[in-house]
RNA sequence: GCGCCGGUCGGAUAGCGGCUAUUCCAGGGGACUGUAAAUCCCCGGCCUUAUGGGCACCGAAGGUUCGAGUCCUUCCCGGCGCA
């Protein structure tokens, strides 16, 4: 019932094309997994989830525990609620570092973009980052004396941390003080709660770290992270469910491989990698490559390996020749509704003003039901989103989607037939 | 002709004596990586030696005042009412 099958390795790398079985279904490998955070895919219903090739969806532990509150205990499973195919669940653990130091940084994940305002005082107080990342956007060349400013901000702010933070992370677990009230999650409790929802993968719980915390602070995060692995090992009861463990370390070559050793000898179905630097300020890219190669050379080789919350299309192709089966992000989805939509030669904003009336297709020998069916127009798209039609939204991610899990499936050809590196070249050229 | 009301960015608005004229929409640009996100940020009169700085500006012209988009006078324009 639950088994993860290799079919074909890449010679040339590490890529390996493979078959998941769960008892909800079977998931092609490497796959796309789409995030369906609240138990739906947002902005579609569960009929248009099939249209979009999607083989796997990932749903979140603390965002569902929190926003059911009293109806929990009644909760029919998300097989029920969202989709009946495969689905995993994340722990809550990247919630410890988004509402908690994430949000205290301003960053949309490590180091990342994101000056939203949260109140004043803290917007100031956090604001470097963002600062840094909206001088770069905005400025070819920064000079170092301004970097070398707001770096010591960034650092001041570090000294901040935990003064009037929404988490409070102990050894034995987090404790969330946000909009939906006091709670507290560890190991356990996250355990229980992913039995209950019923994914057919589960997550150890764990403490993502950001490349703003030091050396220290990572070390002892992961010790925190490990033994919350041992303690999820222990928790579960279910035998119908994955359990991945999960491999932390920050940018650290010695923490990262301590990680992966550790967590890969433990009794988990699978592995994942979190805290995996996508490219963004503060995170060089090459970071990514580092952390995955470092930790999956710890990793049984036969077993399966998500990458958390990757990501991009260069960084899929790149955690696929590094040996990765799946990848959960927020980028198809989150980008069709803010009007970017993917084709073969990049993406580009539906809501500019030059799609106005335009005949185009979105992308013209697109197979997706939008674009090969509805054969919507950008004109056609460009309105609706203008008019603020909900419609536009469901029409946009539909396609987004079904256009990363097509790249998936040509990947996974690509390896079987023994072009994946040809493939990639391609792919990224025209792109 | 008389009376009233009103003219503030492309449109709509706030400000009714005191820092740098508000907000929304439309327009332009950018971002988004285990979802605080169908969201957020920036631009939007002119000049400039440009991470800054300077000059304009609230229909027009005068006036009062230390200080006027704001008060006064006249004019222009629009709406409504009365002849």
């Amino acid at each position: 019932m639950l088994e993860f099958e290799i079919l074909k390795k890449d010679r040339r790398t590490n890529a390996r094309a493979g078959v998941l079985k769960t008892p909800h279904g079977i998931v092609e490998t490497p796959s796309y997994v789409v995030v369906g955070t609240h138990g739906a895919v947002r902005c579609l219903s569960a009929e248009d989830i099939p249209k979009t090739k999607t083989q796997l969806i990932i749903s979140n532990t603390y965002h569902l525990w929190r926003t059911l509150g009293e109806k929990f205990q009644k909760f029919p499973g998300l097989h029920k609620f969202m989709w009946n195919g495969p689905i995993m669940t994340d722990s809550g653990g990247f919630q410890v570092f988004s509402l908690g130091f994430g949000r205290e940084h301003g960053m949309g994940k490590f180091g990342g973009i994101d000056s939203r305002k949260t109140s004043s005082f803290e917007t100031r107080r956090s604001s470097a980052p963002a600062a840094e990342a909206a001088l770069r956007s905005r400025r070819k060349n920064p000079t170092d004396t301004e970097l070398f400013r707001l770096r010591e901000l960034s650092q001041d702010d570090i000294s901040l941390e935990s003064e009037k933070n929404l988490v409070r992370v102990t050894e034995d677990g987090a404790h969330f003080n946000d909009d939906y009230g006091e709670s507290y999650l560890d190991a356990e409790t996250s355990i229980k709660i992913q039995e209950k929802l019923g994914g057919d993968i589960i997550v150890a719980f764990d403490e993502p770290t950001s490349p703003l915390h030091d050396y220290k602070y990572t070390k002892e995060s992961l010790e925190r992270t490990n033994a919350w692995a041992l303690r999820s090992l222990k928790a579960r009861t279910r035998k119908d469910q994955m359990m991945y463990g999960v491999v932390q370390g920050g940018a650290f070559e010695d923490l990262r491989k301590e990680s992966a050793e550790f967590i890969g000898r433990q009794d988990f179905e699978g592995f994942a990698i979190g805290g995996s630097y996508g490219e963004s300020m503060g995170a060089p890219r090459g970071d990514m490559l580092s952390v995955l190669r470092w930790s999956t050379p710890y990793l049984p080789e036969e077993k399966p390996r998500h990458l958390l919350g990757i990501g991009k299309i260069e960084d899929v192709f790149d955690a696929v020749e590094l040996g990765m089966d799946t990848f959960d992000c927020v980028i198809p989805t989150r980008e069709a509704r803010h009007g970017s939509l993917w084709t073969k030669f990049g993406r580009f904003d539906i809501k500019k003003g030059k799609w106005a009336g335009s005949f185009m297709k979105i992308q013209g020998d697109c197979g997706c039901p939008v674009c090969a069916e509805m054969k919507i127009t950008r004109g056609e798209l460009h309105k609706l989103f203008k008019n603020k039609d909900s419609t536009a939204a469901r029409l946009a991610t539909i396609h987004n989607i079904f256009f990363f899990n097509d790249l998936l499936r040509q990947i996974r050809e690509s390896i079987k037939e023994g072009g994946f590196l040809e493939f990639k070249k391609e792919f990224l050229t025209n792109l």
